[in-house]
DNA sequence: CTTGACCTATGAGCAGCACATAGCTATAAA
DNA sequence: TTTATAGCTATGTGCTGCTCATAGGTCAAG
């Protein structure tokens, strides 16, 4: 049967949409919004006729949330248990601001690793244009590593 | 039978390590080891008795490699080229300054990410000191993040 | 000889996706 | 109307670099 003659119809149910369009509003990859809607984080319907995901206005909003946490820092597992205490009715607000401040705190040390990392690199970079190559010889593997 | 007796003739063939002793002169888990272990970049002998890997001073040699290795950013992907550029007889120096050179600009790109990151969050922190902790209303989960 | 602390190898699990696969859809040409 | 085919879909698996869980082995003390 082709259905495509009814679709207007469901413009009364609101606006439905698949994956790839979804993903292209938000500017992320399809997969992406695969995964979130895999691990439960969004929940659209499915199309009997398909097993197609529906992705409705409210799963638009709930993916641009899960977003904006993600691009401060928040984990997919920080994300759920927010959502988690929004869907019971209580503020999730204190939570965000406690789970906030740690990542925050984790941030600003793998931050500083990253920071370090850098500058031992720059170092080797430096160090080694003095150095010539080397055979290895015995069980040594490369003698500006070994020797950095 | 006990061959506790016969275990100093060992020294003929040089000392022998198990796990997790080899673990702690390099301060590494001996999880760790076995990882390095299973992946093929350490390769210890085996004790026929019981099964255990036995690690000799050239796992020692190469663990530490892998160790200054990972510490100049390199990927244990990375090290098991250097390693078999090294076990052809092949000079690895050139490889190794070629990896360094775009581990260096992929560590720059990431750190520049966890900077950018850092201030969004230390921003957030900031401003959400003004605002209130509201309970979710429709589909919203909270307003903090929503609204940043 | 038995207890029990400690050790072992191996399988599985983690984040956060990206990719491979097999099969479905939809549009346009024939 | 059929067919071709481009593009879509859900789902399984792979990735990095470990860490943890499990079942069993070792070994010195009692």
């Amino acid at each position: 049967m082709n259905w495509s003659k009814l679709k207007p119809l469901r413009k009364l149910f609101g606006v439905r949409m698949r994956v790839t369009q979804l993903a292209r509003e938000v500017n992320v990859s399809a997969d992406t919004v695969r995964y979130y809607t895999r691990i439960g984080l969004i929940t659209p319907i499915r199309d009997s006729e398909n097993n197609y995901h529906e992705y409705r206005e409210q799963d638009h909003k709930r993916l641009q949330f899960i977003l904006s946490a993600r691009s401060l820092g928040f984990s997919l597992s920080d994300i759920e248990k927010i959502i988690d205490e929004a869907r019971k009715g209580k503020m999730a607000c204190p939570l965000v601001r406690q789970i906030l401040e740690q990542r925050l705190r984790e941030t600003e040390e793998s931050f500083n690793h990253q920071r370090a990392l850098r500058k031992r690199m720059m170092q080797a970079m430096k160090d080694w244009k003095k150095k010539p190559n080397k055979t290895p010889t015995g069980h040594e593997v490369c003698h500006l590593i070994e020797g950095f």
